[in-house]
DNA sequence: CTTTAATATACTCCACTCGGAATATTCTTG
DNA sequence: CAAGAATATTCCGAGTGGAGTATATTAAAG
């Protein structure tokens, strides 16, 4: 996982932006006016999405479409697939990380011999 | 989605952290040695984590045993379920906004198909 | 009780980001 | 070409967040 992808996704606005778009492509106004943003900052919010990759714009006359790209979604739920295990099994190991610090006890523990 | 979770999650060295943990528990120190951080970036790291509840600590004597928590990481895949028909199935729309905005906008029409 | 290890907090500095407003660009149409 | 609509860019100021360093806290050990 990039933490590009999360950055763009982490700021409110552009959430929003992101989660208006998984019902279908849109104009860069109608994303403002939907989500009660000035014109200035739906277009700078969809430039980082795109630059992030998570969105692409088809230029139609004077407007641009902007519609979701698969990828960066199809990426993160890879990589919430390597954390699965925490849920879908009981996965806590803190039992077993106190009995290692146990075993170790009187030694230092930062650097095991 | 709540944005404070991709937040967290969004610096580098915190996505690392999480990726660390998933092996299992692990003290500050631990954390730090093996991420190369000094030690209050580690702990501080740990704390914004904490505060948003993508991990939770255990006081051992004079050590603090940090582990990740499931539920953000359920919730990120909820959420991210309502994205999967957009590479599970075919799910463009442009085509279909296209159309709608032939349709539509008499004072700015477009040429015809 | 003093020392030492592990961790947390405080403070400063700097870079980055966001919103607002103005302006520039691009495209269409008359 | 000029005018107007849709979008992009620039500049600014305020706020935020992270790194570095020093210091405080807590608990164990001598």
């Amino acid at each position: 996982m990039n933490a590009a992808t999360l950055t763009a996704l982490a700021e409110p606005n552009r959430l929003h932006i992101v989660e208006l778009l998984r019902t279908g492509p849109l104009t860069v106004g109608e994303v403002g006016d939907r989500l009660h943003l000035r014109q200035p900052q739906a277009s700078k919010h969809l430039r980082v999405l795109n630059e992030a990759g998570i969105v692409e714009a088809k230029a139609v006359a004077n407007r641009r479409i902007y519609k979701l790209r698969p990828e960066p979604f199809r990426e993160l739920d890879e990589w919430l697939d390597s954390f699965r295990r925490l849920w879908e099994e009981r996965f806590d190991r803190l039992d077993d990380y106190l009995q290692t610090l146990q075993n170790r006890g009187s030694d230092t523990p930062k650097k095991p011999k």
